[in-house]
DNA sequence: GCGACAG
DNA sequence: ATCTTGTCGC
């Protein structure tokens, strides 16, 4: 298995300054977000976790990306990216803080990322563009949102056994559904991103989930971003 | 106007 | 996200 780390290049010119550009880049892309797709079947291919780390501190990012054979939830490959903070914490706006670390990360790649796993929300989002889809389109790639916290979204309470599902909801819109992926355990956040639909986006997640709450992806890409920084940071 | 708010 | 000890349990 090989692991590569790279440094993130600078920010585009273009790269939104404050909240008000960002929101202006969100509603020119928003509209190229595709949810009717099924998406790939879960258990074939690649399935790649990505996940981010910070030392606000020092201004420092860092990025993870763990390729996983479906099947066997083997580790493919992996890749980290380092570099400075592009976006300050904006509720709403998270893509732009972890977009750059994440795509120079994913780059550094040699081999196809199958279907991509976010730690946070796709659609379920109050312009319907979170991270997930955001990455996505960006880079036309089947992805999914799971999240740890319901944000600003109402449901009721899922089955107590692995597999309960409600849905997640905007006021009256069905957003995304929280799954239980565990007995008795608090249930996680699943929202389509781009190119999957939301009874795939579920399935993929409690595929990823044979024994912990959060889907192998994170739990993989979450400690080896933690690593890449505090290596970084040393 | 105030509070809440993925990571 | 991050700051943080001990502790219960497999």
């Amino acid at each position: 298995m090989n692991t590569t780390t790279v440094t993130i290049p600078p920010l585009p010119a273009d790269w939104p300054a404050d909240e008000t550009a960002a929101r202006a880049v969100q509603d020119a892309l928003r509209t190229r977000v595709v949810r009717d797709e099924p998406g790939p079947p879960p258990g074939t291919g690649h399935v790649t976790g990505v996940d981010v780390a910070y030392d606000d501190e020092r201004d420092v990012v860092a990025a993870a990306v763990v390729v996983l054979d479906a099947a066997s939830l083997a580790v493919v490959e992996e890749a980290t990216a380092v570099g400075t903070v592009a976006f300050p914490y904006v509720p709403g706006l998270l893509a732009f803080r972890e977009l750059p670390a994440v795509l120079a990360a994913l780059d550094a790649l040699t081999v196809d990322p199958g279907l991509v796993v976010c730690d946070g929300y796709g659609i379920a989002h109050p312009r319907r563009f979170g991270l997930a889809s955001h990455l996505g389109v960006v880079t036309g790639r089947p992805t999914i949102g799971v999240a740890k916290n319901p944000f600003t979204f109402a449901h009721e309470e899922p089955g107590a056994a692995r597999g309960g599902t409600a849905p997640l909801l905007d006021g009256t819109e069905e957003v995304g559904a929280a799954l239980r992926t565990r007995d008795g355990v608090k249930p996680v956040f699943v929202s389509v991103g781009h190119r999957v639909d939301l009874a795939r986006a579920l399935a993929h997640t409690l595929h990823l989930t044979p024994r912990y709450r959060l889907p192998e992806t994170t739990r993989k890409a979450d400690a080896l971003c933690r690593a890449a920084l505090r290596e970084a940071t040393a």
